[in-house]
DNA sequence: CATGAATGAGCTTTCATTCAT
DNA sequence: TATGAATGAAAGCTCATTCAT
């Protein structure tokens, strides 16, 4: 690999780390490209020299975003345990780096919001989204050949955690004061896992 | 209430109707007041009439899409039955107009996105899910009174149930072809009430 | 016909103007939008109300040019008299407003160039030429038909004539000071009529 | 001469043979410097080390363009023969190489079009042009010391010549279906000689 | 109340030119 | 000489908002 490469993936990510600053603080259509000039440090015929236009800043930033909290996952499925440890430590491992999830969360918001409409961006969201999934309903049904768990359709129960995570998230952002993100993922999770109703 | 308020009003939904349609069509930024104009059938001076800035527009309808849902969910938290019957009769009755969730949600998201950056959008959102917490954590607790539930943390599981219904609303909007909006939410809910464990 | 059409039709030709001017004064690459517009009088949204782009004002004005000078030609074409005098006629009548040609030619030219590139340009012109031709061929048929002429290709003769006067426009573009435009053109025509050659 | 000039002189016309298709086929301010670089297969520093604008290459070019014409038309100046078969001896001179002719042309109504706005593009033009009269006027001059003409204006009859030729030019710009590159200008310069008129 | 022409600040993008290597 | 990444002053165009009628 020649150093030219690097260099030139490095202003890539300048830029992108700029974009993501100016994207969460104003959104993808408040943000103005001379913000991101502003914020990257670099010039406006930079930022078209490496991207070609704004939209291929966007796309290129949710890749990134995804790819890399993917690559996190992924690495975080092969863990040892019970099911329910194993999912909780999921969530432990996304709650780990707090500063970036606060970070990247409104960004989040702004592609999910976008994805309603933008058939290339709901793709790529939708394969995140199922790659999740995959790994959850993997988990899940060790879980019930090992016999910890009754035998449920893994498939749902994937469903339902993805959704509380992303249900969490999503009152996180809107309720920070309310929703402790440290606590809660657990908290949901192992109600779930050990069910409301009283044993008779 | 004199006839001409009616009119005005009669007026303000049918703006409202308008950017609803558009906003969900193309996001608030990339709607355009003319596309408002020509969705509504109306003038640009008269939308102007009636509504100070676009912002303005985007505010009522934010009002008046969570306004109804509130009334919706409020007069349908005096069912009787189990807690279980009774939450899920809850997503029961938001299924209903499907039609009318289809046109809404992502239109929904884009108010979440927004509200990662606006204090007074983030403010109306939080206290539509405080009221929609609060109900649920009544029927939760109700549950837990009548020892058709466990001791658990009522507060918790109302956040778990908020969670599930908005996550599988996002998981719904990038994925529809995998959740079935008729009974996701019902299988959900019973998998958190019965839990996943095997009772040993 | 509503006074609005007219009103529509004047800002549209105000317009028109201003551009011809810039067009003239800078030629259309050279020419900035907000050189129109401070020509003009008017604001850059006016403009953009009333033409969709730089390109549009383009064409617009070529059809206008090409309109105008066609219903000059074929209002001059049923004159009385020899084909020679015709012919001059038709010279004369178009050098008559000299003020108008000097303001015009330069924009021609640029047609002419935009031409040899752009299709819809292209025919807009030809079709301008063939007219032009068409008229000349017809007054040089009925030249031979009643014998003043030789039985000549008429339509040679007309494509000969036009050269003429198109280069001779050309020269007096390139270096008006050597030629006359009030008398050149009927010097060429009256040489081409009765030839060069010494009789024997 | 050192070789090295050899080599620049080498370089300089790669360029302009790269820019004379560039501007042919573009324009010269649709075409972009970016353009000229990949169409030569120089690099874009190399471009600016060898021309110091746009400005410069578009110069040059003329400069290369007429200075071709015009050796070409000195060299043909010295043909044998009538009158007449001298004139047509030039455009034939001129026809010979059509392909050359088809690539050059579009660029030479740029300069014309230019030329009407930028006083050093009209001089070069104007000087251009009168060489060719010149030439023109010379032959007719010895045609009628020879008495194979009238005493007509040598001088008008080169202009009017001069004029033919290039109206030819840009009717075949304009419709080159209807005008024949390799019979026009002869049919028309033998129209001009022998007259129109009948002889009684 | 209603209309739609008019406004202009602000946006994304382009591209001739420079310069460190 | 040669390269191509970097620059930034424009350019074309948009669109929320206003206001005369």
């Amino acid at each position: 690999m020649s150093p030219r490469i690097n260099v030139s993936e490095a202003r890539k990510n300048q830029i992108l780390d700029a974009a993501a600053i100016v994207f969460a603080r104003q959104g993808f259509y408040q943000a103005r490209m001379d913000d991101i000039v502003a914020e990257s440090g670099l010039s406006k015929g930079t930022l078209y020299w490496y991207f070609k236009s704004k939209d291929d800043i966007i796309t290129a930033l949710l890749q990134r975003v995804f790819d890399e909290d993917l690559i996190q996952l992924q690495s975080a499925q092969h863990t040892a345990g019970s099911a329910v440890e194993r999912v909780i430590g999921l969530s432990r491992h996304i709650a780990a780096d707090f500063t970036e999830i606060a970070r990247l969360v409104p960004i989040t918001f702004e592609f999910y919001a976008v994805a309603s409409r933008q058939e290339h961006i709901r793709i790529f969201l939708k394969e995140y989204l199922q790659a999740y999934h995959a790994i959850l309903q993997n988990i899940v049904q060790q879980g019930i050949d090992t016999q910890e768990l009754r035998p449920v359709d893994a498939k749902d129960v994937a469903t339902t955690i993805v959704a509380i995570y992303e249900g969490l998230l999503l009152l996180w952002v809107v309720d920070a004061e309310h929703i402790d993100w440290h606590t809660q993922p657990e908290i949901s999770i192992r109600l779930l896992f050990d069910g409301l109703r009283r044993l008779l």
